[in-house]
DNA sequence: GCTTGGCACTCAACCCAGACGAGTGCTAAA
DNA sequence: TTTAGCACTCGTCTGGGTTGAGTGCCAAGC
């Protein structure tokens, strides 16, 4: 697979020589498929150029530097955020996307739905259940969301009911203040006109059109307000909405068997607000990024990791799709996994945005 | 506050004389507050009337007749299923709702979304917190699903999106295929001439509709066919929609400090198609429905107890909302707070029928 | 005949000490 | 610079002793 992520420039990294590159890469490879501290005499039968007495030495000089850490005197090591830093930024070897994993997905986007929401619905499970993980989905987020389509509904004589089509097929629904009872002809007559004039603008374009002057215009005006203010509520709502799925995945990693641990994971993403912030901040120009540990400045998720990456529907119109799970955690698969889901995603939402 | 629910019908309860209930009532009350096995001595102290020995013959012959259960030799007593169901069914004193606890709930509902679905989300935080468990809310299932008002959107030369508003405000989409290319003017014909005649009707009294004669009729008859199968596969997937929220709250309970049991509960609730046969199955027509531990038929649940009621809006149209917590819950409490929220549901969704 | 004080008994939970062993750091020799 | 050797550390496991909550049963009392 492509070459790993490139460093990332928040961190100052120690240079390492070839052997202790080597040392480390083994101590994550290890740790990671293990889940146990690994010690000088379990890494000298891997690397069997030196003796476990040399590597002992290494990994001393590795503990010194930052890399790897000891819960306690005679335990072997286990990597530290900036170790498992490192492995991501220079060690890492990207593994493919098995086809057994492929094939696994294949179901969930053989159902295709039209509207995106589902899509980021069934993309959620599928690399939920392919990075074992929890994963996380945010809607595609428009700079300017267009309309596509509207259309009213009377409710009763006080409100009708705003249905808008979004591009990307979104559909949001509103109920909206009639200032005097208005039967749906008139309605319907309002969201043609408003049709014929409004497709293709976003909010801000709405609020530059020229003051309506037919039968209904100051019904119309209104509605028009209100249209507008919900959208500018769409807007604001979209960065935050995020779907996930896969807490069960959590539950078989032994380091959840903290269940204080659990307890603060599972309320972070429950509660979305917080991880909404997270991504947002998260920056996504540069392919897959990985936030280790503390690196999200998070106090909760201080032993998750992060895995995201940006899916494009079109040129300008993009979400953020990724998992979050144990700092321990098989980068070298996983980072694959979740650029295979974006892209298919991807694909899928530009096909509903059509 | 009301009546205690009415006995369930499938177990035969042993009757018990004045001295075993008020002794029951009381294990069941110390053990549910403190979540320790409880034993004669403590029980004394409450129940004054009677010597610990005294007590103890008593808390004999309840675990021989099944009701009280003995961890070990030399613990106090814990209720077994049977044992809250005969706490349930004969003893309990269901609380008012306290004022603290409604006055929670009042941020949840003052914001009264539109939406049907909206307002089941909401209510499913709401409950979640009023009752600290996990929280399941069904869509109202209208036996047949009318339609309110519909429209077409061209998407590209063989497509169009359906736009379905059903009854409940309920907005559903879905592409439908056209066999040629037509243009927005003639989907929106065909659309108000549709609306002029479908409004009102289900599936099926929209496949008794009259053969259409106009210019576009071809294309009508295709589109017709496309939306009743649509509004089947709606009617089907009502059933199995379930909301749930509060998954944060099992993990302060004790109980659900053993991992393998918080793995399969939360699987069981990610995996919303097992509840949604067991709750269809549930008989509601009783006010507020407990299932207590292996009386759900689970396996997975066989530590869990259900509560469960409807919630109504209009004349035929009803929902189910409960919650899922331990079979150590305060019963007296969760019965009032799920009919609470049902009664607040029943009210919002009703007006969003309307 | 029911109630109750007394008492022997049980058993999980806790604590402590010792053995074990994985893994280390250091040193001295190759 | 590498490596074999060795003393040392420290978490984990094991087993025994103690504690205490709570029981069941019995015999005396109301």
């Amino acid at each position: 697979m492509g070459a790993p992520s490139q460093p990332a420039s928040n961190v100052q990294n120690v240079p390492l020589d070839q052997r202790k590159q080597q040392i480390l890469k083994a101590v994550v490879a290890d740790y990671t498929r293990t889940g146990v501290p690994v010690g000088s005499a379990s890494l000298a039968v891997h690397l069997a150029t030196w003796s476990s007495a040399t590597i002992r030495n290494e990994l001393a000089t590795l503990s010194e530097v930052g890399y790897l850490i000891q819960p306690h005197t005679s335990a072997g090591r286990v990597p530290s955020d900036l170790g498992y830093r490192y492995y991501v930024d220079f060690l890492m070897d990207e593994e493919d996307v098995p086809p057994a994993v492929r094939r696994q997905m294949d179901p969930f986007f053989a159902v295709m739905p039209t509207s995106v929401e589902d899509i980021l619905e069934i993309a959620a499970a599928a690399l939920a259940q392919a990075a074992d993980a929890v994963s996380l989905v945010t809607a595609p987020k428009a700079l300017g969301v267009r309309i596509k389509h509207l259309d009213l509904v009377r409710l009763n004589d006080g409100q009708a009911l705003l249905i808008l089509v979004l591009e990307g097929n979104l559909v949001r629904q509103h109920a909206l203040n009639l200032g005097a009872p208005a039967d749906q002809a008139v309605l319907s007559a309002i969201a043609s006109g408003l049709n014929a004039l409004a497709v293709g603008l976003d909010s801000t374009g709405l609020a530059r059109l020229p003051e309506s002057v037919g039968t209904h215009a100051q019904l119309e005006r209104e509605l028009v307000a209100q249209i507008i203010a919900f959208m500018t509520v769409c807007d604001a709502q979209q960065d935050t909405l995020i779907l996930h799925d896969g807490v069960r995945n959590l539950l078989h990693h032994p380091e959840f068997g903290d269940v204080d641990l659990l307890h603060q994971v599972i309320e972070v993403v429950e509660e979305e607000r917080m991880l909404a912030a997270l991504i947002s901040a998260a920056d996504l120009d540069r392919g897959v990024q990985i936030m280790i540990g503390r690196e999200s400045g998070m106090a909760e998720l201080s032993r998750c990791s992060l895995v995201l990456t940006t899916y494009r529907a079109g040129a300008e119109r993009r979400g953020t799709i990724g998992v979050l799970g144990s700092t321990r955690m098989a980068y070298a698969q996983v980072g694959p996994r979740v650029r295979y889901v974006a892209q298919r995603v991807g694909r899928a939402v530009g096909r509903a945005l059509s």
